[in-house]
DNA sequence: TTAAGTGCAAATATTTTGCTGTCAC
DNA sequence: GTGACAGCAAAATATTTGCACTTAA
Protein backbone atom coordinates (compact mmCIF):
# COMPACT_ATOMS: atom_id res chain seq x y z
CA UNK A 1 0.00 0.00 0.00
CA UNK A 2 1.71 3.33 -1.05
CA UNK A 3 1.85 5.75 1.56
CA UNK A 4 0.04 9.47 0.98
CA UNK A 5 2.34 12.38 -0.58
CA UNK A 6 0.84 14.44 2.44
CA UNK A 7 2.58 12.25 5.60
CA UNK A 8 3.42 11.80 8.78
CA UNK A 9 2.83 15.03 10.75
CA UNK A 10 5.32 14.81 13.31
CA UNK A 11 7.44 12.71 11.42
CA UNK A 12 11.12 15.89 11.54
CA UNK A 13 10.02 16.16 15.16
CA UNK A 14 10.41 12.38 15.99
CA UNK A 15 13.79 11.49 13.68
CA UNK A 16 15.10 14.69 15.78
CA UNK A 17 13.89 13.13 19.12
CA UNK A 18 15.14 9.13 17.64
CA UNK A 19 19.02 11.15 16.89
CA UNK A 20 19.10 12.46 19.99
CA UNK A 21 19.07 16.07 18.28
CA UNK A 22 18.15 18.76 21.30
CA UNK A 23 14.44 20.22 20.67
CA UNK A 24 13.54 23.81 21.17
CA UNK A 25 10.21 26.06 20.40
CA UNK A 26 12.15 27.50 17.41
CA UNK A 27 13.01 24.09 15.87
CA UNK A 28 9.24 23.35 16.60
CA UNK A 29 8.03 25.98 14.72
CA UNK A 30 10.63 25.68 11.49
CA UNK A 31 9.73 21.97 11.31
CA UNK A 32 6.21 22.32 11.93
CA UNK A 33 5.96 24.62 8.77
CA UNK A 34 8.26 22.25 6.74
CA UNK A 35 5.97 19.35 7.93
CA UNK A 36 2.79 21.59 6.61
CA UNK A 37 3.96 22.74 3.99
CA UNK A 38 1.94 22.64 0.69
CA UNK A 39 4.63 24.15 -1.13
CA UNK A 40 8.16 24.64 -1.95
CA UNK A 41 9.66 27.29 0.39
CA UNK A 42 12.67 29.56 0.28
CA UNK A 43 13.83 30.58 3.36
CA UNK A 44 11.94 34.25 3.44
CA UNK A 45 9.05 32.05 3.28
CA UNK A 46 9.85 29.55 5.96
CA UNK A 47 10.85 32.35 8.29
CA UNK A 48 7.71 34.11 7.78
CA UNK A 49 5.48 31.19 8.65
CA UNK A 50 7.69 30.34 11.35
CA UNK A 51 6.95 33.72 12.86
CA UNK A 52 3.73 32.76 13.15
CA UNK A 53 3.72 30.41 15.13
CA UNK A 54 6.77 31.70 17.42
CA UNK A 55 7.43 35.03 16.61
CA UNK A 56 10.96 34.93 17.86
CA UNK A 57 12.77 33.05 15.76
CA UNK A 58 15.31 34.64 13.63
CA UNK A 59 16.69 34.15 10.16
CA UNK A 60 19.75 32.91 11.08
CA UNK A 61 17.89 30.12 13.08
CA UNK A 62 16.21 29.50 9.86
CA UNK A 63 19.06 28.85 7.95
CA UNK A 64 20.79 26.82 10.80
CA UNK A 65 18.27 24.80 10.88
CA UNK A 66 17.95 24.31 7.16
CA UNK A 67 21.85 23.22 7.42
CA UNK A 68 20.97 20.79 9.90
CA UNK A 69 17.93 19.28 7.77
CA UNK A 70 20.35 18.90 4.91
CA UNK A 71 23.06 16.98 6.85
CA UNK A 72 20.18 14.95 8.38
CA UNK A 73 18.71 13.99 4.87
CA UNK A 74 15.15 15.23 5.63
CA UNK A 75 15.14 18.07 3.64
CA UNK A 76 15.97 18.54 -0.31
CA UNK A 77 16.92 21.79 -1.79
CA UNK A 78 15.89 23.24 -5.42
CA UNK A 79 16.54 25.91 -7.34
CA UNK A 80 13.44 25.34 -9.43
CA UNK A 81 15.14 27.09 -12.33
CA UNK A 82 15.09 30.19 -10.02
CA UNK A 83 11.65 31.55 -11.35
CA UNK A 84 11.48 33.87 -8.85
CA UNK A 85 15.30 35.75 -7.43
CA UNK A 86 18.33 33.32 -7.01
CA UNK A 87 17.87 31.74 -3.85
CA UNK A 88 17.04 28.20 -2.86
CA UNK A 89 13.53 25.88 -2.48
CA UNK A 90 13.12 23.45 0.60
CA UNK A 91 11.01 20.24 0.70
CA UNK A 92 10.83 17.43 3.12
CA UNK A 93 12.21 14.33 1.71
CA UNK A 94 9.22 11.97 1.43
CA UNK A 95 9.66 8.58 0.21
CA UNK A 96 10.19 9.16 -3.68
CA UNK A 97 11.85 11.12 -5.22
CA UNK A 98 10.44 13.23 -7.77
CA UNK A 99 11.22 15.20 -10.66
CA UNK A 100 10.53 18.61 -10.63
CA UNK A 101 9.04 20.62 -13.93
CA UNK A 102 8.74 24.44 -14.12
CA UNK A 103 6.68 26.05 -16.41
CA UNK A 104 9.10 29.12 -17.61
CA UNK A 105 5.58 30.79 -18.58
CA UNK A 106 3.39 30.52 -15.91
CA UNK A 107 5.73 29.57 -13.07
CA UNK A 108 3.46 26.30 -12.33
CA UNK A 109 5.93 23.59 -10.56
CA UNK A 110 5.15 20.39 -10.98
CA UNK A 111 6.08 16.85 -9.85
CA UNK A 112 7.01 13.47 -11.08
CA UNK A 113 7.51 10.15 -10.33
CA UNK A 114 9.23 7.79 -12.61
CA UNK A 115 10.62 4.24 -12.55
CA UNK A 116 12.86 5.23 -15.60
CA UNK A 117 14.08 7.79 -13.07
CA UNK A 118 14.75 4.78 -10.35
CA UNK A 119 16.40 2.71 -12.93
CA UNK A 120 18.64 5.92 -13.96
CA UNK A 121 20.12 6.22 -10.72
CA UNK A 122 20.39 2.95 -10.39
CA UNK A 123 22.69 2.98 -13.94
CA UNK A 124 24.80 5.51 -12.06
CA UNK A 125 25.35 3.69 -8.90
CA UNK A 126 26.44 0.46 -10.80
CA UNK A 127 28.41 1.80 -14.01
CA UNK A 128 29.84 4.72 -11.90
CA UNK A 129 30.33 3.33 -8.51
CA UNK A 130 29.08 6.27 -7.48
CA UNK A 131 27.13 5.72 -4.15
CA UNK A 132 24.02 8.47 -4.34
CA UNK A 133 23.02 10.06 -1.15
CA UNK A 134 21.18 12.49 -3.00
CA UNK A 135 19.82 13.32 -6.32
CA UNK A 136 18.19 16.28 -7.84
CA UNK A 137 16.47 16.64 -11.53
CA UNK A 138 14.91 19.94 -12.34
CA UNK A 139 13.74 20.53 -15.31
CA UNK A 140 12.54 23.77 -17.09
CA UNK A 141 10.31 24.36 -20.18
CA UNK A 142 6.54 24.57 -20.77
CA UNK A 143 3.37 23.42 -19.27
CA UNK A 144 0.52 22.27 -21.12
CA UNK A 145 -1.39 24.88 -20.86
CA UNK A 146 1.24 27.45 -22.23
CA UNK A 147 2.71 25.23 -24.89
CA UNK A 148 -0.51 26.49 -27.11
CA UNK A 149 -0.56 29.73 -25.44
CA UNK A 150 3.36 30.82 -26.47
CA UNK B 1 30.10 9.96 -36.40
CA UNK B 2 29.54 11.53 -33.01
CA UNK B 3 30.92 14.82 -32.41
CA UNK B 4 33.83 15.20 -29.72
CA UNK B 5 33.23 16.30 -26.35
CA UNK B 6 36.08 19.03 -26.97
CA UNK B 7 34.05 21.01 -29.88
CA UNK B 8 33.74 23.68 -32.41
CA UNK B 9 36.01 26.79 -31.16
CA UNK B 10 34.06 29.72 -32.34
CA UNK B 11 30.40 28.07 -31.91
CA UNK B 12 29.46 30.81 -29.64
CA UNK B 13 30.60 33.86 -31.51
CA UNK B 14 29.19 32.18 -35.00
CA UNK B 15 25.37 32.17 -33.33
CA UNK B 16 25.55 35.62 -32.35
CA UNK B 17 26.90 36.61 -35.56
CA UNK B 18 23.80 34.66 -37.29
CA UNK B 19 21.09 36.26 -34.47
CA UNK B 20 22.47 39.28 -35.05
CA UNK B 21 23.65 39.69 -31.57
CA UNK B 22 26.33 42.55 -31.27
CA UNK B 23 29.98 41.63 -30.81
CA UNK B 24 32.23 43.38 -28.76
CA UNK B 25 35.91 42.56 -27.22
CA UNK B 26 34.16 41.62 -23.84
CA UNK B 27 32.10 39.51 -24.68
CA UNK B 28 34.47 37.67 -27.43
CA UNK B 29 36.95 37.52 -24.41
CA UNK B 30 33.99 36.05 -22.34
CA UNK B 31 32.92 33.46 -25.16
CA UNK B 32 36.51 32.64 -25.88
CA UNK B 33 36.84 31.40 -21.95
CA UNK B 34 33.82 29.43 -21.86
CA UNK B 35 34.44 28.22 -25.21
CA UNK B 36 38.01 27.02 -23.86
CA UNK B 37 36.78 26.14 -20.91
CA UNK B 38 37.72 22.55 -19.39
CA UNK B 39 36.17 23.12 -16.18
CA UNK B 40 33.09 24.01 -14.67
CA UNK B 41 33.75 28.10 -14.17
CA UNK B 42 31.62 30.22 -11.73
CA UNK B 43 30.92 33.74 -12.22
CA UNK B 44 34.46 34.67 -10.36
CA UNK B 45 36.01 33.03 -12.23
CA UNK B 46 35.15 33.27 -15.80
CA UNK B 47 35.67 37.18 -14.63
CA UNK B 48 39.31 36.69 -13.70
CA UNK B 49 40.13 34.63 -16.57
CA UNK B 50 38.33 37.15 -19.23
CA UNK B 51 40.30 39.79 -17.78
CA UNK B 52 43.18 38.27 -18.97
CA UNK B 53 42.08 38.87 -22.54
CA UNK B 54 40.84 41.61 -21.89
CA UNK B 55 41.56 43.80 -18.73
CA UNK B 56 38.82 46.13 -19.15
CA UNK B 57 36.05 43.33 -18.67
CA UNK B 58 34.02 44.21 -15.83
CA UNK B 59 32.08 41.87 -13.09
CA UNK B 60 28.75 43.16 -14.77
CA UNK B 61 29.38 42.61 -18.06
CA UNK B 62 30.00 38.98 -16.66
CA UNK B 63 26.72 38.36 -15.32
CA UNK B 64 25.24 40.26 -18.31
CA UNK B 65 26.54 37.93 -21.02
CA UNK B 66 25.92 35.17 -18.71
CA UNK B 67 22.25 36.14 -18.60
CA UNK B 68 22.35 36.08 -22.53
CA UNK B 69 23.80 33.17 -22.84
CA UNK B 70 21.42 31.26 -20.75
CA UNK B 71 18.65 32.93 -22.58
CA UNK B 72 19.93 31.54 -25.93
CA UNK B 73 20.52 28.08 -24.58
CA UNK B 74 24.10 28.62 -25.06
CA UNK B 75 25.13 27.45 -21.66
CA UNK B 76 23.73 25.48 -18.61
CA UNK B 77 23.62 26.88 -14.90
CA UNK B 78 24.69 23.97 -12.27
CA UNK B 79 24.96 24.16 -8.34
CA UNK B 80 27.28 21.29 -8.41
CA UNK B 81 25.75 20.58 -5.21
CA UNK B 82 27.35 24.10 -3.97
CA UNK B 83 30.73 21.77 -3.10
CA UNK B 84 32.52 25.47 -3.30
CA UNK B 85 29.92 28.62 -1.72
CA UNK B 86 26.37 29.32 -2.72
CA UNK B 87 27.15 30.25 -6.48
CA UNK B 88 26.61 29.12 -9.60
CA UNK B 89 28.64 26.97 -11.91
CA UNK B 90 28.37 27.26 -15.79
CA UNK B 91 29.78 24.98 -19.11
CA UNK B 92 28.69 25.27 -22.59
CA UNK B 93 25.45 23.25 -23.66
CA UNK B 94 27.27 20.46 -26.25
CA UNK B 95 25.42 18.27 -28.57
CA UNK B 96 24.48 15.66 -25.63
CA UNK B 97 23.22 16.54 -22.10
CA UNK B 98 24.73 14.97 -19.34
CA UNK B 99 24.27 13.88 -16.24
CA UNK B 100 26.89 15.65 -13.06
CA UNK B 101 27.71 13.92 -10.08
CA UNK B 102 29.61 15.41 -7.18
CA UNK B 103 31.66 13.47 -4.40
CA UNK B 104 30.80 15.10 -1.35
CA UNK B 105 34.15 13.35 -0.10
CA UNK B 106 36.75 14.91 -2.25
CA UNK B 107 34.54 17.43 -4.27
CA UNK B 108 35.30 15.73 -7.60
CA UNK B 109 33.07 16.41 -10.31
CA UNK B 110 32.30 13.66 -12.93
CA UNK B 111 30.41 13.51 -15.95
CA UNK B 112 27.88 11.06 -17.09
CA UNK B 113 26.05 10.48 -20.89
CA UNK B 114 23.01 7.97 -20.69
CA UNK B 115 20.18 6.70 -22.87
CA UNK B 116 18.18 6.13 -19.91
CA UNK B 117 18.28 9.95 -19.09
CA UNK B 118 17.20 10.53 -22.39
CA UNK B 119 14.51 8.39 -22.13
CA UNK B 120 13.28 9.59 -19.34
CA UNK B 121 13.03 13.04 -20.72
CA UNK B 122 11.23 11.52 -23.38
CA UNK B 123 8.53 10.31 -20.66
CA UNK B 124 8.42 13.33 -19.42
CA UNK B 125 7.28 15.24 -22.61
CA UNK B 126 5.01 12.68 -23.41
CA UNK B 127 3.47 11.96 -20.29
CA UNK B 128 3.43 15.16 -18.68
CA UNK B 129 2.51 17.03 -21.97
CA UNK B 130 5.81 19.04 -21.15
CA UNK B 131 7.87 20.61 -23.66
CA UNK B 132 11.39 20.93 -22.35
CA UNK B 133 13.96 23.48 -22.96
CA UNK B 134 16.27 23.20 -19.88
CA UNK B 135 17.30 19.93 -17.99
CA UNK B 136 19.59 19.54 -15.10
CA UNK B 137 20.34 16.33 -13.09
CA UNK B 138 22.78 16.88 -10.15
CA UNK B 139 23.66 13.99 -8.10
CA UNK B 140 25.16 14.35 -4.92
CA UNK B 141 27.49 10.75 -3.27
CA UNK B 142 30.23 8.96 -2.91
CA UNK B 143 32.43 8.42 -5.93
CA UNK B 144 34.62 4.51 -6.12
CA UNK B 145 37.93 6.10 -4.24
CA UNK B 146 36.24 7.75 -1.98
CA UNK B 147 33.52 4.83 -0.82
CA UNK B 148 36.15 2.54 0.68
CA UNK B 149 37.93 5.53 2.50
CA UNK B 150 35.28 6.64 4.48
C1' DT C 1 23.85 57.96 -36.39
C1' DT C 2 22.03 55.56 -32.71
C1' DA C 3 20.51 51.67 -30.21
C1' DA C 4 22.91 48.55 -27.66
C1' DG C 5 26.64 47.66 -24.65
C1' DT C 6 30.04 49.05 -21.09
C1' DG C 7 32.37 50.37 -16.54
C1' DC C 8 31.69 52.07 -12.25
C1' DA C 9 29.63 52.52 -7.97
C1' DA C 10 25.99 51.59 -5.30
C1' DA C 11 22.07 48.75 -4.23
C1' DT C 12 19.89 44.36 -3.42
C1' DA C 13 19.58 39.62 -2.26
C1' DT C 14 21.10 35.65 0.05
C1' DT C 15 23.63 33.28 3.48
C1' DT C 16 27.02 33.04 7.24
C1' DT C 17 29.40 34.31 11.47
C1' DG C 18 30.96 36.23 16.14
C1' DC C 19 29.38 37.11 20.33
C1' DT C 20 26.86 37.06 24.42
C1' DG C 21 23.06 35.42 26.82
C1' DT C 22 19.57 31.41 27.37
C1' DC C 23 17.63 26.93 27.65
C1' DA C 24 17.04 21.73 27.00
C1' DC C 25 18.44 17.82 28.95
C1' DG D 1 25.37 22.47 35.51
C1' DT D 2 26.82 22.67 30.92
C1' DG D 3 27.09 22.23 26.18
C1' DA D 4 24.16 23.18 22.55
C1' DC D 5 21.25 26.69 20.73
C1' DA D 6 19.25 31.31 20.43
C1' DG D 7 18.94 36.36 18.89
C1' DC D 8 21.18 40.24 17.21
C1' DA D 9 24.05 42.81 14.43
C1' DA D 10 27.47 42.85 11.26
C1' DA D 11 30.09 40.60 7.64
C1' DA D 12 30.58 37.86 3.68
C1' DT D 13 29.08 36.36 -0.65
C1' DA D 14 26.50 36.63 -4.96
C1' DT D 15 24.02 39.18 -8.25
C1' DT D 16 21.63 43.27 -10.19
C1' DT D 17 20.85 48.06 -11.39
C1' DG D 18 21.12 53.25 -12.56
C1' DC D 19 23.59 56.24 -15.03
C1' DA D 20 26.73 58.57 -18.02
C1' DC D 21 29.98 57.35 -21.52
C1' DT D 22 31.41 54.42 -25.55
C1' DT D 23 31.09 51.65 -29.60
C1' DA D 24 29.42 48.23 -33.21
C1' DA D 25 26.85 48.12 -37.07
Amino acid sequence: MPLPQTEMPGRLQAHFADRGIRMTEQRRAILRVMETATKHLDAAQLLRKAQKLDASVDRSTVYRTLRLLKRQGLIDELDLMHIHGEGHYYERKLNRDHIHMACLRCGKIMEFVSDIFEKLKGQVEKDCRFRIVVSRLEIGGYCAACRGAK
